[in-house]
RNA sequence: GGGCAAGUGGCGGAAUUGGUAUACGCGCUAGUCUUAGGAACUAGUGCCGCAAGGCUUAAGAGUUCGAGUCUCUUCUUGCCCA
């Protein structure tokens, strides 16, 4: 048996015979669609196991008769295609051309079930002149807004880097500290869908709970209100967004951003720019902030407190307080807020207590957060927070002096980039200011092919002549935007583009969108759940808005998570990693060795999925990632899990000769049928199994139900009965193990095996059993099993339990006080 | 610091509604065949014990005739947020 030889031969026959491999009468539609690859130069396991489990499930449904969509492209901008052009000599189109073939020959050599004629690719101008259109149709709904923001910059990549790419205070990609700038971005208008995108989360049954909550905690909804105070000395007031008004009474004092209007005032104090310079060094991540030294600077306003009479704060410019979110700008309640607390510390203000614990013990040493009684609070007194906060609103809102608010975490999303390997943005500056779309006619904006990368910050703004264009209305010359759009733009969409990837006319057909859409099953990593979810889901939100025929909401019915792919890690006596190959060279101890970690690069602890699919084949890689562990958890790499996988694949194709092979026999009708019965119980749970995503339960079904028929080849059944077996089994493989399943199914069926591949039927009336298994328990410990006809009742069960040996052994001298009976399952007896 | 998961043999992991814990795979042990074995096949393999038997799902309590599964407390690990 050569694998490599029979792997080459089934891929080749599913390009050319795809149309006819596929189901005939489609009952139904099923979008199975996995997250679409970056293409950087290989695939590696996390893609293989990804796609694994998808083409399962998409093999699954075509033979159950679905109308099976199962597409796949490349999410081919970004910046890895620049850096490596810098290095390689090779434009960044290039360069990913090559890897989009090699990846693609890879994808290939794994049997996936993928319709290539879809394949799409987000850097082609076919796509992204789509892009551009709806990028257009957004601006003028207005969901694509421009405004003046402070960015995180990064000075290495020269590039905006959106709050969720910076990490612990540095760039994603370059690691390098990440600086606050004012700059002119554009947007899309996200926040104005805060409350939808929030609320819907209810609507996706069949998404993990894990990552509603994650999205939930993004998008991070709060009920509060906005309070003005007034300010002595200055006759515009403070608004100030709180969630805690409850703690009102426990105010003392105000603290604004450095952003603030009021600190207009200070332009030209020394104090204030020293203190300005010394927080623009903390980063403007949340996490940044909380973590900094709490500092501030004492503007010398007071402020009225807006319940109690003659009572002034101070008010302070804080360097925690950012601007960007409610109002910038919080009066301090140092009792219940650890920020606060530490900043009245450090500025020896007063601590307030106004929430008195349920269960004392207040540590004083840090502000109490948790539920309790108001004190100290007058009208409040008493109250629990939750009323505290109803009643407090409505005195604000009856004092004219506020109103409540609700706010969300969520921001708008910045898309802009100072990079030149993404899609262009259809915009064009006039001579009088005014910035307006590309004429349509004129779509797509094609990036030059002649750029140059070495030059610092927008390569596409340094190039001589391609930002200048003319306005198509007037004829005048204009200036073209130079920022592209954030990578994460081109993935919002492509799943709505592969329901019709061919279409010139326009980004989608509304016919083919509203018959595919939604996906019926996404599949991808976890570490998606918040950024790409979100932003398609904002997407077909926005597009409802922009085209009236889409009427579709949520772009993903079912998600799915799978795990990563570990790996031990090993270093060596001078603490540098080994790949597994080397570390398998060397003494072994000479090696530390590391617990498992998710496969990267930079441990080198990565198996190279190419080479083990031309030493094991393709189906033994694929029943290994389906085999080791639950498809939505950690999976480790092993040499001995995947050459187990091997063997099995072998001893599925000897068995399979040894069925082909064997002569008739003397039958025994009892023998058949109880392996018919026990077969079918197989085919039923295996259905189940798979319609579950417990792939790796179905697996440990399938040793079983072949080590079944291979013992039952010495058994009196008919080969007949066996063939019928094996056949059915090798269907319900396929999807796992396409081409060793086609390979035995054409050796037992002929050629034509595949007209009719449709999912195996269980018989129903061979699962029903007319015997069952009965515990036997005494105080509720099994002391024995009973076999009875299903269905016993009670007093006939008891007395046949009562004769059996280990039971009349443990009764004996003891008194029966109860019995306890559950149908076809259970007899306890509780003895004295 | 907060939220959410999870904790079952030497390892990966099974276990409809509470009803035979440890399926299946790896590893290990012994044997058969072989010039050889990192091949194949057969048998065994949770722990303690010679055995009878007892114990066992992170630890401890609780509910129940009966708990891996439900409740509470503690510990540990992972993820997300701060």
């Amino acid at each position: 048996m050569d694998i490599n030889k029979i792997d080459k031969k089934w891929q080749n026959f599913w390009s050319k015979e795809n149309s006819a491999v596929k189901n005939k009468d489609k009952k139904k539609k099923f979008y199975c669609l996995e997250m679409f690859p970056y293409p950087s130069g290989k695939i590696h396991m996390g893609h293989v196991r990804n796609y694994t489990i998808g083409d399962v499930l998409a093999r699954y449904k075509d033979m159950n008769g679905f109308d099976v969509l199962h597409p796949m492209g490349w999410d081919s901008f970004g910046m890895p295609a620049e850096n490596a052009a810098r290095e390689n000599k090779l434009s960044p189109k290039d360069w990913t051309k090559k890897n989009i073939a090699t990846m693609k020959r890879q994808l290939q050599s794994l049997g996936l079930s993928i319709d290539w004629n879809l394949e799409i690719s987000t850097c082609d101008e076919t796509y992204y002149k789509h892009q551009q259109e709806i990028f257009i149709d957004l601006f003028n709904k207005g969901l694509v807004i421009r405004k003046e923001t402070y960015v995180n910059w990064d000075p290495v990549d020269e590039t905006v880097l959106a709050n969720e790419q910076v990490i612990n205070g540095r760039g994603w990609r370059s690691n390098a500290l990440v600086e606050r700038k004012k700059l002119s971005q554009w947007f899309f208008n996200i926040s104005k869908f805060s409350n939808e995108l929030l609320e819907d989360l209810n609507t996706l049954t069949e998404w993990p709970e894990k990552v509603k909550l994650m999205q939930k905690n993004w998008i991070g909804k709060s009920i509060g209100c906005e309070i003005n105070f007034e300010i002595d000395k200055k006759k515009e007031k403070i608004k100030v967004f709180t969630t805690r008004p409850d703690t009102i009474f426990g105010a003392t004092f105000l603290a604004i951003s450095i952003d603030h209007p009021l600190c207009r005032n200070f332009e030209k104090n020394e104090k204030f720019l020293d203190f300005k310079k010394k927080s623009s060094r903390v980063g403007t991540t949340e996490e940044a902030i909380a973590n900094a030294e709490k500092i501030g600077f004492n503007t010398n306003f007071n402020a009225k407190h807006p319940f109690i009479k003659n009572k002034n704060i101070p008010v302070f410019v804080a360097n925690f307080i950012l601007m960007d979110y409610g109002t910038g700008a919080i009066f301090g309640c140092p009792a219940h807020d650890q920020r606060d607390y530490d900043f009245a510390k450090k500025y020896k203000l007063d601590i307030i207590p106004v929430v008195k614990p349920e269960n004392e013990i207040n540590n004083t040493n840090q502000a109490y957060t948790g539920d309790g009684k108001i004190i100290n609070s007058d009208f409040l007194n008493n109250l629990n927070i939750d009323q505290a906060k109803e009643k407090i609103i409505k005195e604000i809102e009856i004092k004219k002096i506020g109103n409540k608010k609700i706010s969300f975490r969520l921001k708008d999303w910045g898309i802009s980039r100072q990079r030149y390997w993404g899609c262009p943005i259809p915009m064009i500056y006039l001579k009088n200011g005014k910035v307006v779309p590309v004429d349509k006619s004129e779509l797509p904006v094609k990036l030059p092919n002649d750029i140059n990368l070495n030059s610092k910050g927008n390569p596409l703004a340094s190039h001589p002549t391609w930002k200048h264009t003319t306005f198509k209305k007037t004829g005048e010359s204009a200036l073209r935007e130079t920022d592209t759009l954030d990578t994460f733009v081109d993935s919002s969409w492509y799943f709505m583009r592969f329901c019709s990837p061919k279409l010139k006319e326009k980004p989608f057909d509304e016919k083919a969108l509203s018959y595919w859409m939604p996906v019926d099953q996404y599949i991808g990593g976890v570490e998606h759940a918040i950024l790409h979810l979100l932003y398609s889901r904002f997407f077909m939100r926005a597009i409802n808005i922009s085209n009236n025929k889409v009427k579709i909401k949520e772009p993903f019915k079912g998600l799915f998570t799978q795990g990563m792919v570990c790996h031990e890690t090993y270093k060596n006596e001078k603490n540098q990693w080994l790949s597994p190959d080397e570390a398998k060279k060397i003494d072994k101890s000479k090696i530390k060795v590391g617990p498992p970690e998710a496969m990267s690069k930079s441990k080198k602890n990565v198996v190279d999925p190419e080479s083990m699919i031309k030493i094991y084949g393709a189906d033994a890689i694929r029943w290994f990632m389906l085999s080791d562990s639950p498809p939505d958890r950690d999976i480790q790499w092993s040499d001995e899990g995947v050459s187990s996988a091997n063997k099995f694949i072998k001893k599925i194709w000897n068995l399979n000769q040894k069925i082909i092979e064997r002569k008739d026999v003397e039958v025994s009708e009892g023998d058949e049928k109880s392996f018919v019965s026990m077969f079918n119980k197989y085919l039923f749970k295996i259905s189940n199994l798979i319609e579950k995503f417990h792939l790796n339960v179905a697996v440990a079904n399938f040793y079983e139900v072949t080590h079944l028929i291979n013992e039952s080849i010495s058994k009196k059944i008919s080969s007949r009965c066996l063939k019928d077996a094996q056949v059915k089994i090798l269907r319900i493989m396929l999807p796992f193990i396409p081409h060793i399943a086609s390979e035995c199914l054409s050796g037992l069926e002929g050629e034509k095996f595949y007209l009719n591949n449709n999912w195996p039927k269980v018989d129903q009336s061979m699962i029903e059993d007319s015997d069952v298994v009965i515990v036997i328990q005494i105080n509720g410990k099994k002391r024995g099993l009973l076999s009875a006809k299903k269905n016993i009742n009670e007093n006939e069960a008891i007395l046949e339990a009562k004769k059996i040996e280990n039971i009349k052994k443990n009764l004996i001298n003891k008194k029966i006080i109860k019995n306890i009976f559950v149908k076809n399952k259970v007899i306890n007896f509780i003895v004295a």
